[in-house]
DNA sequence: ACTCGCCGTCGAAGCGCTTCGACAACCTAT
DNA sequence: ATAGGTTGTCGAAGCGCTTCGACGGCGAGT
């Protein structure tokens, strides 16, 4: 193992100037610069990272907290951590990757032993427990999610309310007054992921306000756990012609069921799916959908991270704009017969 | 910041007594024990990262390069993840996540640096040009995956040449014939990503023996590509009967093709799918199928990785046995009209 | 009673790096 | 020509921990 002193003497320099040569926070003249940098090179020499950690109480790592469980929207986790993984890379960082296993012990672990200079949580619940620990400390954190109460916080999600009343928005200006949603697994519900219910906010006052009739079912994945709900929501609204989906593996079940039932999409039916783009377009019909963009979030919360580590930024709650993407699921409402 | 020495002071111990009651390599009394534990708590003590890594040249992280691509088996590799995850934490290691893009130079650059104790490699080529430095490196390594040549390396994967043979079995066992193989997207040919072709070595070496004629195309996923190549799988083929799938995105579409011809599944054509078990179980038809045991690899492997840093462990090739589960898509052939 | 060995504890020496103050050499402005 | 400022380099002091050798005190063996 080659050390930074090794280095030194093979360039003829002493070891702060090849320090300062790779930190670049003194001005180094340009003559020594080569000689240390071919002599970095040479020797193959890479700065011992435990070391450099100790004496500049910084380990250019940032913590990425994901959920252990794997229930729902693992395309789009796995998404986010490559685009966190990536990103921070591109700063010169590394990531640590946690799981939710440890719960807030892990947020004290990494805080009190400085193995990470930051952190960003995902699947973070409405009233999560990590939060105070957050707030207490004064390492950097953003959240990929929304929580109750943001202050003191740096949030990064899609605008989950918004991509509510565009979805209504979208059918009600297509005709459809009866409109099913067809939502997360009960369990999601239950743990109080903020995205699901704020989706629900957003689709239900704004087909209030648009005087659409709304029914929502929380639905598992998989065919057979649809065909039962689908069965619940026609058996109770008959006359439902658009569809709201927000659960990823219901989606092709979905479309399956009512292919079956000689509901025809969007002829009959039209289907709105809130999904990663790649489930919508590699779907048996290609959906209308809001993308979750998942690689957006991951970058904005390291970038966001990066600012804080370097004194600037704040906190703030960055709410990113829902598109929906007209395809081909999603048409006029057929007329009443 | 707690340090060492404040532990100290406060339990009126010197610090190398502190370490000792932390590491246990060197006996202490109970009495002294306790008082230093409890000073830990009240003071909330966490260890430095990069001090103990400096000093005892162990940073207590195993890296983890996962593929930056996600055109495949992303809910494996997910799950992959999670498992070595949990797994090192149990161990008390935390997971470093590399994603492929830096390719070769991560290695030299997480070797170098000591920034972690040993890798995790997936995503392997069958000439991976990560190989020649594992190799050169006295860091201990696990692949999760199977290059060309393993000398002097070790791997885990499941069995995919037995795989192959397994799903050939079953098929030609309950009287079918014709059997068409829908592979992975052609990019994972290409790349020579091992398991496809070992799957593509199984399903033929095992049909030539049964006398079973097999047809083998690749498959982007979605619906639209599984379109196309169950049209011309049946241009060329019209009697196939049966179907073994590798392709997570194409199970799907072609349970609704299927559906759509009028092929029942499985009194017309049955099929056997190679994919995780949430896939095969949430399917519209409930899948016979060999799972692929994501987990199981992922605990293996960080259990292998630290049996050798440990100083136990050696190279091998660890190969799981690959289990098909009968379900409701496989059936007796139909008889011959 | 005395030695031997073991147990439990301590002090001190680093691990490889960053960073601060010092300083020599040079340049510029008077 | 000289004071003052810049620029480029060096030496040394830690960062918080692990670990080695040392050592006092105790029980066991003779």
């Amino acid at each position: 193992m080659v050390t930074l002193a090794e280095v030194a003497q093979h360039a003829g320099v002493s070891a702060s100037t090849v320090s300062y040569v790779l930190s670049g926070k003194r001005s180094i003249s340009a003559t020594t610069r080569q000689r240390v940098e071919q002599s970095i090179r040479q020797l193959g020499y890479h700065p011992n990272a435990g070391a450099r950690a100790l004496a500049s109480s910084r380990s250019n790592i940032i913590a990425l907290m994901i959920p252990l469980r794997t229930d729902m929207y693992v395309p789009v986790m796995m998404e986010i951590a490559i685009a966190v993984a990536t990103t921070a890379r591109a700063h010169g960082y590394d990531v640590l990757l946690l799981t939710g296993e440890e719960g807030p012990d892990a947020v004290r672990r990494v805080t009190g032993s400085g193995l990470a200079d930051a952190m960003i949580l995902m699947d973070v619940q409405l009233d999560d427990e990590r939060l105070p620990l957050l707030r207490a400390t004064d390492q950097p954190s953003v959240l990929i999610g929304l929580p109750a109460d943001t202050t003191g916080l740096t949030c990064v999600d899609l605008d989950f309310t918004a991509t509510g009343a565009l979805c209504v928005e979208h059918l009600a200006m297509l005709g459809h007054r009866d409109i099913a949603v067809i939502g997360e697994a009960p369990a999601v519900y239950e743990r109080h992921t903020g995205f699901a219910e704020r989706t629900l906010d957003g689709l239900r006052a704004r087909s209030r306000e648009l005087g659409v009739r709304l029914l929502h079912r929380p639905c598992d994945g998989g065919y057979d756990a649809m065909a039962l709900t689908l069965a619940r929501i026609l058996d109770e609204r008959p006359g439902t012609t658009g569809f709201v989906v927000q659960n990823e593996s219901a989606v092709e079940p979905l479309l399956a069921l009512l292919r079956q039932q000689g509901r025809a999409v969007p002829e009959d039916v039209s289907v709105v799916a809130v999904c990663p783009e790649q489930v919508a377009v590699q779907a048996s019909v290609r959906l209308t959908s809001v993308a979750i963009p998942a690689q957006e979030m991951g970058r904005h919360a390291v970038d966001h991270l990066i600012a804080k580590l370097d004194g600037r930024g704040t906190d703030e709650v960055v709410l990113l704009a829902p598109e929906l993407t007209v395809r081909a699921s999603s048409g006029p409402a057929p007329a009443a017969s």
